[in-house]
DNA sequence: AATGACGGCAACCGCGAAAGA
DNA sequence: TTCTTTCGCGGTTGCCGTCAT
């Protein structure tokens, strides 16, 4: 047997909110507040809709403070660099971006984001028609550590950089019963080595210590290599950044896929 | 002008967590 | 401790406007 229902479906209103529902359900939140109980406040304020209606009408539109709009820049890079960290948890990622909400948040995720980054990352993998362009380059100076408040305006998610990085010794170690993964040696040596077969993703770093890339924003990550997968403009399972808890805005190195 | 495809977004659904009796 | 109720969240749906044919 299921769980019954919060309200009387076939009692209440259901679709697009009318401005007098609105109006209705605003001035009576703005006088009176929620009182701790959803359900029972559209009875209170006059609406035939249900309580769960009524707070996510709420919550998504009529709260004072919702921004509305298209989304920044800033705030592309902070969706996807905590998209990139904890996964689809919009509300702590709504939490970050002042006036929005995780609905709002998912949905231009869904929409308009992620096919933007996917984008830019097939762009990238263009080295892979053309092998040349993979040359070893200068090492720049690393980026000054930002604050914790400035960790996220930080984090620049530029497709870009990932192949601003040299391409890093890497050995073919692989300790993951995923296929798609492979480990990367120490990030001392900058030198440019061969690699076999076909460059499929590009590798970001999940570690913390020695490199002066590696930028550790909250607890540090943990000990050994975890790397980030991305895999042809796909980012591989299992999700998103479950690997570690900081990350850095370079790759580590070109990846190509390994089946064992 | 009509129609279909597509994209954006508001709203709904159902589940797990939290709170309280 | 257990059960019930409510909340909050993420996934999904479906409506509506726009664009292409």
């Amino acid at each position: 047997m299921g769980r019954a229902p919060c309200c009387d479906k076939a009692n209440v209103k259901r679709g697009p909110w009318s401005p007098d529902e609105d109006i209705a359900l605003k001035t009576y939140l703005e006088k009176h507040g929620t009182g701790g109980n959803w359900i029972a406040l559209p009875h209170k304020a006059g609406l035939k809709r249900c309580g769960k209606s009524c707070r996510l009408r709420w919550l998504n539109y009529l709260r004072p403070d919702i921004k509305h709009g298209g989304f920044t820049e800033e705030e592309d890079n902070i969706i996807c660099s905590l998209y990139n960290s904890i996964g689809s948890r919009w509300s702590v990622i709504a939490s970050q971006l002042p006036g929005r909400t995780d609905n709002d948040v998912k949905n231009y995720w869904n929409t308009k984001l992620k096919k933007k980054i996917l984008a830019s990352l097939a762009n990238n993998n263009q080295i892979q028609q053309n092998p040349s362009l993979i040359t070893p380059i200068d090492v720049p100076p690393p980026p000054a550590l930002p604050s914790n408040n400035a960790m996220f305006n930080a984090i620049n998610i530029d497709p870009s950089m990932f192949v601003v990085d040299p391409f890093q010794e890497m050995s073919g170690t692989n300790s993951s019963s995923q296929n798609n993964s492979c480990t990367s040696s120490s990030r001392s040596n900058n030198s440019y080595v061969a690699w076999p077969g076909e460059i499929d993703g590009l590798l970001m770093d999940f570690s913390f210590g020695s490199s002066p890339y590696d930028h550790v924003f909250s607890n540090g990550g943990y000990g050994g290599v975890q790397e980030k997968v991305i895999v042809g403009g796909e980012v591989s399972p299992p999700n998103l950044g479950v690997w570690g808890n900081s990350i850095d805005n370079n790759s580590q190195g070109i990846y190509e896929s390994v089946t064992y």
